[in-house]
DNA sequence: AAAATAGTTTAGTAATTACGCAGATGTTAA
DNA sequence: TTAACATCTGCGTAATTACTAAACTATTTT
């Protein structure tokens, strides 16, 4: 084991918080519906019933993926009478997004 | 319902292997233990039981990690005796870390 | 006011995941 | 060969997660 290879890796390291949140955010991302919704949001805004609609699962469902995406901070709403429209919340989630889709359509 | 919309949104998504695909990989930096190994790789390789040594789980923990960053091509290895060097695999990585850090560290 | 609509929340369940432990594989040293 | 070391694999457990169904909130329509 090399001890000064690993002491100095440590000193780069950060606050375990730190990947902890990573962590969280990468979470968000790591689930196929949610990634269709982001997918779908990056041209336009959608009611939570039109997700629901396009792909496939109940609004419920929709709802609590949302409520994940939006408390990271990855799509944000707009409140017009009883609909609520979705958007993504900066170009953050599209680099995101592009990136690894590029790495795991190729490499 | 916008089924005008729906409809359009639905002619963009992609097949759901991609989507899937997409989860997977994300699922994989989806843990701060990950997150925290490929930090540590970002400068330097190191070897299963630095890696251990440095975050302080089992070498058995961090082999198994190590498994799903390699399937997923996040990580290479270099077998060298009875050691194994990890490092990334490639630039994709370090893009996703840095922008979902600077997305959870600020927005 | 009553009914319909859009969305959210709660509860329960099935599936997935991360970990340590124990055991197996493979490589180097005595 | 025997011992020591580095890593990997299989198993069981505890915790997390995603879903549906049902109940609830809030807004609009009749």
């Amino acid at each position: 084991m090399d001890k000064e290879k690993v002491a100095s890796t440590k000193r780069r390291l950060q606050d375990d918080q730190v990947y902890a949140a990573l962590a969280e955010t990468f979470g968000a991302l790591a689930d196929s519906n949610r990634a269709k919704i982001l997918h779908s949001l990056m041209n336009e805004e959608l009611c939570v019933c039109d997700i629901a609609c396009l792909i496939g699962i109940s609004d419920s469902a929709v709802s609590q993926h949302l409520r994940i995406l939006r408390t990271l901070r990855l799509v944000k709403q707009r409140k017009s009478g009883r609909m609520v429209y979705y958007s993504l919340n900066d170009e953050h989630i599209k680099v995101l997004l592009d990136v690894c889709l590029e790495h795991t359509q190729h490499g």
